[in-house]
DNA sequence: GGTAATGTTAGACT
DNA sequence: TAGTCTAACATTAC
């Protein structure tokens, strides 16, 4: 789920339910999930605040509740859920919020790589993780710059979030089969147009994908996206997607239409 | 039962 | 020293 445009979803799922109503109970499920942060002091904290608003950076998600920031990290299987009945209580639940109207506000996940801190500081907690600028918040001067900065394989420049936040695995091999460039690459021997490119179809496939509800099952034809869990074909001619190991992670992509 | 899954990071390496 | 890369983390689904 989470990569920039999930994370996007979030924030929107919880500013149309959770905001501006008083957080009467707070309960850590899984202390494994705290950042920086003990339950009791989280729970002591956050009881008696009212979310205001939020932002999200890259994957993380930060809701402000006045003085103080909760940050959520949605790992590789984090999601949000609001209910009113006890019942409805996902299994993975590691976090449950109560409003006074009654509502729930639950952070779940099942593989325990969520994460979730306070902070008072949204900029000082970006810097002190090293996080990069938001991919969707920078013009190309800023892409260019920060990317020139670094060497190795292009699929690992656009995964580190040092670099700058909010791909992940599925996103960059989408970027790379839509500008035709393979994984492996390395990033000194793009030229300026390559750049150019990928850095337009970044913001496009974001784009598109946070219109789409981040729904892949909707992404255009010629997406990618949708073929790496399912048939495996390349949109463009049918043919088998290669795969790769790249620093643990599989990478998708077409021989034929990627060099 | 083996394997892979949308992410991050400690520690090894360069 | 700082950037790069791999393995490990935890759990579930196929």
């Amino acid at each position: 789920m989470p990569e920039l445009p999930e994370v996007e979803m979030f924030k929107k799922y919880l500013d149309s339910t959770a905001l501006n109503q008083k957080i009467v109970k707070v309960e850590v499920k899984n202390v494994r999930i705290l950042k920086n942060v003990s339950a009791a002091e989280l729970e002591m904290t956050l009881e008696g605040r009212q979310f205001l608003y939020s932002m999200r950076h890259g994957k993380y998600l930060f809701v402000n509740a006045g003085d103080i920031w909760v940050l959520f990290h949605f790992g590789m299987t984090g999601w949000l859920k609001y209910f009113n009945d006890l019942t409805d209580d996902p299994v993975h639940d590691r976090l449950l919020m109560k409003f006074e109207n009654g509502y729930y506000l639950a952070f779940v996940g099942q593989r325990m790589f969520e994460r979730v801190g306070l902070t008072r500081d949204v900029t000082q907690f970006l810097q002190s993780q090293k996080i990069g600028p938001d991919v969707l918040q920078i013009d190309f001067e800023t892409f260019n710059r920060v990317l020139r900065k670094r060497r190795g394989i292009i699929k690992n420049i656009l995964l580190n979030q040092h670099v700058m936040a909010g791909l992940g695995n599925m996103y960059a091999d989408e970027v790379l089969f839509q500008t035709g460039i393979l994984p492996t690459r390395k990033l000194q021997d793009l030229n300026e147009n390559q750049l150019q490119d990928i850095f337009e179809k970044i913001k496009e496939i974001l784009q598109t994908a946070i219109k789409l509800q981040a729904d892949y099952d909707h992404f255009p034809d010629f997406y990618l996206t949708p073929n790496r869990n399912k048939k495996q074909l390349c949109p463009k001619d049918k043919e088998p997607l290669n795969q790769i190991k790249i620093s643990g992670r599989t990478a998708y992509f077409c021989p034929q239409h990627q060099k």
